[in-house]
DNA sequence: ATAGGGTTAG
């Protein structure tokens, strides 16, 4: 403390540091500044070295930090802490565990400060290990109930895949603030369980905490996984009564929740009325028109965009090119992928790969889709890129071609089930009996099960499930009896079920179902129980919709005429007067 | 004269 007083007064307003105030976080300014302080003799103040090691780390140069550390002679915690904090929030999450090891070499008491940003840095490790041996730490020092320490230590375990240890620190808090309940509904939330996100968040009203747009972008976010209309609607309502700030962040939450939850001219409602937009506000609005299949409409938004002067990145184009995919735009696809790195210096990346070969191959550009993979260098031909070939081999009927990827696939990813279907499919469709046989043993032998498909839907704010063949809902005499009726009229209608693959990857037993009592047909037929004349019927799958559904979802549109829109893995399908939205091209 | 917290969007 004494040195403190006598390094503290000699200095103030110095020329040193009013040059370490001028420079802020610029590194070249700060270098000189240093310089001065050296020159000047005040390198000795404590003060001065805390503020320029902060701005070095402010201004990205971890390394300039690590070296000015090691200069000073007997660090305090002072110092230790500005270290830790500006290093942990400027991202250099390794830098932040190495200070703090220092710190605790030099036996300088860390504070609950300190354990927050340290344990910030191992949430950004997502290094469970390192995060553990940091919250004993914290438990040792008796900083482990903390408030802030708590938060902190829900959002680490979150992030490195340990939801059960997130719940149980929240459970055990004994004050939760209003940012560790948003911290537990985001875990659930980014860790897909957003039934979970949406449970907690109404424990949290229970208990009378109020929400705050934090926790309502979450919540948002959770509503868009679920395809939750419902929910999301109620939000925006809040935000709108109880007078929220529509920020930046907020405004497209709402705009990704209305896309996904089926409503793209609420989105876009929502995106007119932004006061401010940034590039992720303009790559959801152009990715909500993409997987609604309105490419036309997503190009035009990225043109604005551009003309706005908002800069596209990675993210934008993977939505640009996914609608060009999802549309038929070819040329502007082909465009677009070379201006991303000719006019703006981004490197297509495996998404991107992805697009192109999915976009050429629904357009039947299957050699054209072959070569541009073929062409890409080893390293990149991921499985994914091949994946989408395979796709595009099974919608053109290409047998030779598909049985080529499919082999490449299995061989690259002997564990991944839906290959080996995907393999069946094709060999189903040439008649290859023989070959589906056998490679639906290969599954058997190597224990791998087709991914369960099922869809859900929304009445009344209840979610209602449905899987194939399902009877567990408790009014499936009555689903069952008018979808048989459905059926009927659909075919006096026209309709004349699809002779589908799917069929050949089911057991014996399940076949006279299968075709029939789809998830998503079930849904659907309990929409039209369940809902008045004139309300559009929305339905998530979370596999493809297959050839069969898609007829009969154009055929149910017409007869009952009722609009219907399902979001299938990929996309949106809206049904209309025996009509959908993507032309049969999906 | 030096720091001061945890949660959020495509």
């Amino acid at each position: 403390m004494e040195a403190k007083r006598q390094f503290t007064e000699p200095f103030a307003h110095s020329p040193a540091h009013e040059a370490l105030l001028r420079a802020g976080s610029r590194i070249r300014p700060l270098q000189q500044a240093h310089a001065h302080i050296v020159v000047s003799g005040s390198h000795r103040s404590r003060a001065l070295l805390t503020k320029l090691l902060t701005l070095a780390c402010k201004a990205g140069s971890i390394g300039y930090a690590h070296r000015l550390l090691y200069s000073v002679r007997n660090p305090d915690a002072f110092l230790f802490n500005s270290l830790v904090k500006a290093s942990s929030s400027s991202g250099f999450a390794i830098d932040t565990v190495v200070f703090y090891l220092r710190m605790l070499q030099s036996r300088v008491s860390p504070s609950s400060y300190t354990f927050t940003s340290v344990i910030k840095a191992c949430a950004d490790l997502s290094s469970l290990r390192l995060g553990k041996c940091v919250h004993s730490h914290a438990l040792v020092s008796g900083h482990g109930s903390d408030r802030f320490v708590e938060a902190a230590l829900v959002n680490f375990y979150a992030k490195s895949g340990d939801l059960g240890v997130a719940r149980k620190v929240f459970d055990e808090m004994s004050e939760r603030t209003v940012v560790a309940w948003n911290s537990m509904i985001s875990a659930y939330e980014q860790n897909g369980c957003a039934r979970e996100a949406i449970e907690v968040f109404c424990r949290m009203r229970e208990r009378g905490v109020r929400p705050d747009s934090t926790t309502f972008v979450s919540v948002l976010s959770a509503c868009s996984q679920l395809g939750a209309l419902g929910l999301g609607c109620w939000v925006h309502d809040y935000i709108v009564g109880n007078g929220l700030d529509l920020t930046v962040v907020l405004g497209t939450s709402l705009i990704n929740m209305y896309a996904r939850c089926g409503n793209v001219s609420k989105a876009r409602e929502v995106f007119d009325s932004m006061s401010e937009r940034n590039v992720v506000t303009w790559t959801a609005v152009i990715s909500a028109y993409g997987m609604h299949g309105y490419g036309s409409q997503a190009m035009e938004l990225f043109h604005r965009m551009k003309a706005h002067g908002s800069c596209p990145n990675n993210v934008t184009f993977v939505a640009v090119l996914s609608a060009c995919a999802h549309s038929g735009l070819v040329h502007e696809g082909r465009g677009e992928y070379a201006s991303m790195s000719q006019e703006y210096g981004l490197v297509p990346g495996v998404e991107h790969h992805v697009c192109m070969v999915d976009m050429l191959g629904r357009a039947g550009l299957l050699d054209e889709a072959y070569k541009f993979t073929k062409e890409l260098d080893r390293g990149e031909q991921a499985p994914a890129v091949w994946t989408a070939m395979l796709g595009a081999c099974k919608m053109h009927k290409n047998f030779d071609l598909g049985v080529e990827v499919a082999e490449h696939l299995l061989a690259a990813e002997p564990n991944n089930p839906s290959h080996y279907v995907m393999l069946s499919n094709i060999y189903a469709l040439a008649g290859r009996m023989d070959r589906v046989e056998m490679v639906r043993n290969k599954m058997i032998r190597r224990r791998l099960k087709k991914q369960v498909g099922y869809s859900t839907i929304e009445v009344d704010q209840e979610t209602h499930l449905f899987s194939m063949g399902d009877q567990s809902h408790i009014e499936t005499d009555k689903i069952y009896q008018y979808l048989d009726e459905l059926m009927r009229r659909c075919k006096e209608a026209g309709y004349v079920p699809t002779p589908d693959s799917v069929l050949h990857e089911l057991e014996e037993e399940e076949r006279e179902y299968a075709l029939r009592y789809h998830s998503e047909k079930l849904a659907v037929t309990f929409g039209l129980l369940k809902t008045c004349h004139g309300t559009t019927i929305r339905i998530v799958k979370n596999l493809r919709i297959c050839e069969d559904c898609h007829l009969a979802m154009k055929y149910i549109s017409s007869v009952a005429n009722r609009e219907i829109v399902v979001r299938d893995r990929l996309r949106f399908h809206h049904f209309k007067d025996g009509h959908c939205s993507c032309l049969d091209y999906w």
